[in-house]
DNA sequence: CTAACTGCAAAAACTTTGCACTTTT
DNA sequence: AAAAGTGCAAAGTTTTTGCAGTTAG
């Protein structure tokens, strides 16, 4: 993980580039993304911010984090029941998700370059993000089991 | 891809031997399964049984599905706005979708067993089922990029 | 005949949208 | 002051659920 601070400031200064507006809300949530170790949904990074800022709503929290997936500064992980985001890493990466307790942890392994060529040459198709998502039991609930 | 009448048959067969009913609706949900060779949605489903069942529900084929689903007969795919089901490969495989027309493909790509196990050492999850997707750009869309 | 299935409508859950008001710049 | 953002409520999606009526076995 990259250093929280340095991502903090360095999204800050992006939006601030472009003309958005660093408003006390957005500030917080681009804070909570650059912070946080584990891959926080909307409804979690909300409720977050409410303790900061009670009025804070969730239609906001959705549209600054469409500014920041647009901008690719954070990376959406789609799942069945809601959308998890990483600002740390916001490249393409694999992830490994609890179908019990939905923990989400990044999968150590590297996505192989010439492998995505083949693909491309097989099918035809000009591969722009790869989603690799790794569906099994954490190792709390594995023990549970 | 496997025969499409001897998967309708295995499909069928295997829902009798759990004394599932064999009603007109839920064997025409099975044929379409079988037969298509695209990743259907659930929507796209219905539409096509209700030319020949009117009457045909959405919650009937959400029910089917589920069960077909339990029973390990089809795959299914989330997708960011809904899911895709594939009906003749029901193990994990990849799959290439374009982002423009949502086509969908299945991506000739082998899942590499030695490293799942090193992903199972290194995360300490067990894992039970890969979802890998690309998405990206298919030749028709490509080309008028 | 009876247990299972269908289909309707309502509910659930996540996300988006419209709009008046407020705030940043 | 002007443009952009907030927040509320309503609407939009996909999927699930409850239940009365229907049907397969």
């Amino acid at each position: 993980m990259t250093d929280p601070e340095a991502r903090f400031n360095e999204m800050l200064a992006l939006l601030k580039k472009r003309a958005f507006r660093l408003t006390p809300q957005r500030v917080e949530l681009v804070r909570l993304i650059a912070v946080s170790a584990g891959h926080p949904s909307a409804a979690q990074l909300y409720t977050k911010i409410q303790e900061k800022f009670p009025t804070m709503s969730q239609a906001t929290v959705y549209k600054t984090l469409a500014l920041l997936k647009e901008m690719n500064q954070v990376l959406e992980i789609n799942l069945r029941d809601d959308s998890h985001y990483d600002g740390n890493r916001p490249g393409a990466h694999p992830h490994i998700i609890c179908t019990k307790c939905n923990q989400i942890v990044d999968g150590e392994l590297e996505i192989d370059h010439s492998l995505l060529k083949k693909l491309e040459e097989t099918s035809g198709y000009q591969i722009v993000r790869p989603q690799i998502t790794f569906y099994g039991l954490c190792p709390n609930c594995k023990q549970k089991a």
